[in-house]
DNA sequence: AGAGCTCGCGCC
DNA sequence: AAAGGGCGCGAGCTCT
């Protein structure tokens, strides 16, 4: 309990306290802050906000209190209490540019929820987002976590403090679901204190690296200037069309229900074993059970073995039983499984890692072309899966999750170690982009409009940018198609083109070879092996090697630049993209450190061998994370040189329309592709705003490859693109 | 029941 | 012997 000596920490209950405690808040160069509040919904409110001047003082004002007679939330305050309280509060945070956070964008949220004005303006630094910048992209951020590792042995405590009030109060306390409101205000206020002063630790121990970093260009105007950008994506929402959600899932159910039924016609007469041992397996066969009461009554003495005499009266049973569904579970692989190999006694190719026979889509597909008989109802297994999944994931949440209509999908500003943003509950960057039937009730407001822009190419122009190869940039130049160029290249082809408008175009020539090339044109750049290679390509591997081998002595730049990422990882432990975003790796700079050559094989066995990593199981397992590091610090500058590309064109885009005075927002982001919503008659405005943003802003400055967008206006999603 | 895992698959 | 990268999520499954 070393970190909690001399910590100042007080639950304000006077407006008096507040009152002797402003000037001294109000003149701190920075202050924390953090709410506790009735849950994590779009409109959830704080019910206590925690303030600290430093790592050493923090107060707490409980806003509401959970009352357990009524179960209801209550002031503890008069109305003028309240008034102060308030104004107090909106003093602080809107003071100076000055307040320290940790996941801002949720606090801020809280308090417009509450309070009816934002301070996301007012965030000085977010702790969460300066561990992901300057100590480790790799998660966890949360502030547990870190004040753990870099403050406190027992920051743990106050919360397991917490959790026994809430459950006193009668409050859920899971994994995905805590009701942190209804503890009592005292413990709930000291936790709320440690948090900030947690949060205040951890700006103290985080921020000097980014000077010491010199990661400041960066941290300023990449970070944390996109964190108003991550704000108002998570503040905005989207409008749906439930009306038509509610249709699509009853077409969706009508289709499911029809593929099943063909699939189970199928396959009825050789199930019945099975379904007879999932239903022993499912219900109890005791004396008390109803199975077991309905198989005693059919002369069953109660010895296990002699169940397999009893067959027809289990599938009676079954069919007459009030739980009747099908035991054959068309979601579960193992199912899929049973129904491809023992029933269809279709050749199994490949197991899974546990031992499992594998099922995907692509072991179904080479099936189907195989095994013309069977191909009819593998069809109808896959398309169900996907028909599925679609439901069960966007259909199903649309319509029960929207608020008044509209969707807040939450995004994620260090949800991945790329500098990408991730998206989550639900996540939208993950709908269908083929079938449109998704995208299609995803609608704009009345009197608004969409407009969307994705780049063309984002990441091959990336990569031809940080491959320094004349030959890949000459494609953006001159107009040529990339697969071809490659391919040509590295072939030495001169007899064919890579121009889409030249007739002998090998887009045109020979349409699979290009189809091809797009298996390994950037695969390669980001170090796939010969062997995945001739897999994907069904080669043998002499084959794929040679292909590698006239690759790299093509693009012997890109080769340099390899060497440069193995270098860096070596001896300085990261890699930098050209925005100035780190990635670092951790085996391959103690392999280094510690004598042997992370790059050589045996070097690596060697190591493992005498048992300097035996925290990984298998030397194997060594090896692969080894390769794993080496292939990441390879794409870690092409892939983060394009989420910076796209973040420097959502922070230029924002700020061009508030220049202009639009009425118009950031809604989505798909990694290579912005939506705006804005007013109808402002549209064409929009659109040039952010074609400018998009082409041309801070990061596309620094690449001698130009970015192209081109933006369009519709009202639903699927018609913007 | 709940937590945490694997698997498979959608997007970029 | 065998490693292209970055995600989130639903469902099954296993352990508790």
């Amino acid at each position: 309990m070393l970190w909690n000596k001399n910590k100042s920490i007080k639950i304000i209950t006077t407006t008096e306290e507040l009152k002797e405690l402003e000037a001294k808040y109000l003149a701190a160069e920075y202050i924390a802050f953090d709410t506790e509040t009735t849950g994590l919904g779009r409109f959830d409110e704080f019910v206590g906000i925690g303030f600290a001047l430093s790592e050493d003082e923090a107060i707490y004002i409980p806003y509401k209190i959970y009352d357990l007679a009524s179960k209801s939330l209550k002031y503890p305050w008069t109305l003028e209490a309240i008034d102060y309280i308030d104004a107090w509060i909106e003093k602080q945070l809107t003071h100076k540019k000055r307040l320290i956070c940790h996941n801002a964008s949720f606090d801020c949220k809280a308090v417009d929820n509450t309070l009816c004005f934002d301070p996301i303006d007012y965030i000085y630094a977010d702790t969460g987002l300066l561990h992901h910048t300057v100590i480790d992209e790799e998660p966890p951020h949360g502030l547990k976590n870190l004040s753990i590792k870099f403050l406190d042995e027992s920051a743990a405590n106050p919360q397991e403090d917490l959790k026994e009030s809430v459950k006193v109060m009668g409050g859920i306390w899971k994994a995905a679901d805590k009701e942190f409101y209804k503890g009592a205000y005292t413990i709930l206020g000291r936790y709320c204190c440690y948090d900030v002063l947690y949060t205040f630790g951890l700006f103290n121990r985080f921020m000097p690296r980014v000077e010491e970093e010199q990661m400041q260009d960066l941290w300023e105007n990449e970070v944390m200037a996109l964190l108003p950008v991550t704000h108002e994506l998570n503040m905005t929402g989207i409008r749906i069309d439930v009306e038509y959600f509610k249709q699509l899932k009853e077409e969706m159910e009508s289709n499911i229900k029809n593929m099943e039924a063909i699939i189970f016609s199928e396959i009825e007469e050789h199930i019945v074993d099975y379904e007879v041992q999932a239903v022993l397996d499912k219900y109890k066969v005791s004396s008390r059970s109803s199975l077991g009461k309905y198989l005693f009554s059919r002369g069953y003495k109660g010895n296990e073995p002699e169940l397999v005499n009893f067959r027809d009266d289990i599938i009676q049973w079954y069919k007459t039983s009030k739980n009747q569904e099908r035991v054959m579970n068309l979601d579960s692989n193992k199912d899929k499984a049973f129904i491809l190999f023992d029933i269809l006694q279709l050749p199994c190719y490949e197991n899974t890692a546990t031992g499992g026979r594998k099922v995907t889509a692509a072991i179904l597909k080479r099936l189907e072309e195989e095994y013309a008989e069977s191909s009819e109802i593998l069809k109808i297994l896959m398309d169900r899966s996907k028909e599925k999944k679609l439901l069960t994931t966007y259909v199903v949440p649309f319509i029960e999750k929207n608020i008044d209509g509209r969707m807040y999908p939450s995004f994620n500003q260090s949800g991945t170690t790329s500098g990408r943003y991730s998206s989550n509950s639900p996540n939208f960057q993950n709908i269908p982009a083929r079938d449109n039937r998704i995208k299609k009730g995803i609608v704009s407001d009345d009197g608004y409009v969409f407009v969307n822009a994705d780049y063309s190419s984002l990441e091959p122009r990336s990569f031809a940018s940080v491959s320094s190869e004349t030959s890949i940039k000459k494609v953006y130049t001159d107009g040529l198609d990339f697969y071809s160029s490659v391919y040509l290249t590295v072939m030495g082809d001169s007899s064919l083109s890579a121009d889409p408008e030249a007739p002998n175009y090998l887009g045109l020539v020979d349409k699979q070879l290009r189809q091809d090339t797009k298996a390994w044109a950037l695969g390669l750049a980001y170090g796939m092996s010969e062997f995945k290679l001739a897999k994907v390509l069904n080669k043998d591997i002499e084959e794929t090697k040679e292909l590698k081998d006239k690759y790299f002595k093509a693009f012997p730049n890109l080769l340099k630049y390899h060497k440069t990422c193995e270098a860096s990882i070596r001896t300085k432990g990261y890699v930098t993209s050209i925005a100035g975003r780190r990635r670092r790796a951790k085996l391959v700079p103690e392999l280094h450190r510690r004598g042997y050559d992370p790059f050589d094989r045996k070097s690596v066995y060697r190591a493992y061998s005498k048992g300097a990593f035996n925290n990984y199981e298998t030397n194997k397992k060594l090896m692969s994370a080894v390769g794993n590091e080496i292939n990441n610090s390879y794409n870690f500058g092409i892939q983060s040189l394009a989420a910076s590309v796209v973040n420097a064109a959502a922070i230029k885009v924002k700020k061009l329309i508030k220049d202009n005075d639009l009425d118009c927002r950031l809604v989505l982001q798909v990694h290579d592709e912005l939506t705006l919503i804005c007013k109808e008659s402002e549209a064409d405005k929009a659109s040039e705003l952010l074609r400018e943003a998009m082409e041309n802003n801070r990061i596309t400055d620094k690449i001698d490859v130009k970015m192209i967008a081109q933006p369009l206006i519709a009202k639903r999603l699927s018609e913007a693109k």
